[in-house]
DNA sequence: TTGACAAATAGACGAACGTCTATATAATAA
DNA sequence: TTATTATATAGACGTTCGTCTATTTGTCAA
């Protein structure tokens, strides 16, 4: 993989992190399933807006999706999470980069 | 630190480094000290654009700054990079947090 | 099928952002 | 001092982003 191709993942990486709407969310949703209702609940926000960040989030990748009856449940991923942390640092050459990254 | 501080001092990173621009800047910057016009020069923008992306760097301490003359040089601060990553993956509950981050 | 509930989508609106040109500031040389 | 070079700042402009209300889609129960 290139190093622009490098850096453009870790570009989309910080902008779908890059709000604190969005990583309330994903602490919120870091260890358990959540309905989309549930996470409006417990935030400041409309149940559309939580949606639109849930997208954000799914588009990148750093959450899994769980449908059941009319509710649908979101889960951080934090292998994905994981991942682009390592990537984020080995991009900048931090020594050794992030300990859970190793496939390049 | 209560959770909130933390969150937002993660938001506060992602933001600073969620601009391809100044992803670049951070990459050419990395293991070099460079002028802002040596900067300038190797990518495609202003240099007024230039000094204003390594201002949002300044600001966010992902830079560190010397002065030379007329020149100005700005080189990545590794370790911050280093301690931001480890936050970031400390507060999602990553398995071990970041290699190179410890301190609490 | 109809009604109720959960979530997604559409569209509007203001705020924040990235870039530019023009200009100001600071340091050196003549 | 004046001219030159390097960088920072100011202000404008278009784009992207976060949020909202209104509506649509999808699923289940009666």
């Amino acid at each position: 993989m290139t190093e622009s191709k490098r850096l453009c993942e870790s570009v989309a990486f910080a902008k779908a992190i890059a709000d604190s709407t969005r990583q309330k969310i994903m602490r919120y949703c870091c260890c358990e399933w959540r309905s989309v209702g549930e996470v409006a609940d417990h935030m400041s926000v409309t149940q559309p807006t939580v949606s639109h960040h849930l997208a954000v989030l799914r588009e990148a990748g750093l959450v899994e999706i769980r449908s059941e009856g009319k509710q649908t449940f979101y889960r951080l991923n934090r292998e994905r999470m994981s991942d682009c942390c390592g990537e984020l640092s080995r991009n900048f050459e931090l020594a050794g980069g992030a300990r859970t990254a190793s496939k390049s």
